[in-house]
DNA sequence: AATCTGCGCAACCGCATTGGT
DNA sequence: CACCAATGCGGTTGCGCAGAT
């Protein structure tokens, strides 16, 4: 009976937008087992869901400590600017703004701060390639990153500062990580005068 | 008052990466 | 060491709402 049902589950993924149910019964269950094996989620929560749908849903909205709307300047400076490090990395992105999805960073920046950015390009006269072009693999964010700041111990720090594994919860995300990263910011737009060493 | 256009948000899809067997 | 499955991420699309004409 179940397992025919699991079956079922799996093969007809319900798509659309989400019902209050919904959201009560995907909460309910990870308030109770937590959020992991969203496979086993979307079967044993006994929505008609795929596990990506039910991770989306809880990661974009569900999940606690959430702040929606709201974008005040400072986040939005932290979010150009972490974008011109990082470019289409959403994901790290989100994690330097405590509550904050990297879905909704992505919407606004592809709503409202690209336009931004590309006006002032204009106005600036350097038009041309965008901000950041994207890296494919965190390899490549690494290298960037450390091209960017030509100093290996800094991005080494750098790399340290956008680990993957950071929660948007505000009880780690303490003020003292974000002044770390507006400090680190602050280094990317006044770049120390680089050591004579095998950077180039 | 009705229609059209633009904007913002939520969700889906495909690809890449990581972990386990 | 190779293969398979699961998870995570970024890009893109669709829907609904608000404002302008």
């Amino acid at each position: 009976m179940a397992s025919k049902q699991e079956g079922s589950a799996i093969r007809f993924c319900r798509k659309g937008a989400w019902t209050a149910e919904e959201d009560r019964k995907l909460a309910e269950y990870i308030e109770t087992h937590g959020a992991k094996k969203w496979k086993t989620v979307a079967t044993k929560s006994g929505l008609n869901r795929c596990g990506e749908s039910c991770r989306l849903r809880w990661l974009n909205y569900l999940r606690p400590n959430i702040k929606k709307g709201n974008i005040s300047p400072d986040e939005e400076d932290l979010i150009v600017r972490l974008h011109k490090l990082l470019g289409n990395r959403w994901s790290l992105i989100a994690g330097r703004l405590p509550g904050r999805t990297d879905n909704e960073i992505k919407n606004y920046w592809n709503s409202h701060l690209s336009k931004k950015i590309y006006s002032t390009k204009i106005t600036d006269g350097t038009t041309g390639a965008p901000a950041a072009p994207p890296p494919t693999t965190m390899a490549k964010v690494q290298v960037e990153v450390q091209a960017t700041h030509h100093h290996e111990s800094q991005a080494d720090n750098t790399e340290l500062s956008f680990g993957v594994g950071d929660s948007l919860d505000d009880s780690v995300e303490g003020t003292s990580a974000m002044d770390c990263i507006i400090k680190f910011l602050e280094l990317d737009e006044n770049p120390p005068p680089p050591p004579p060493g095998p950077n180039h």
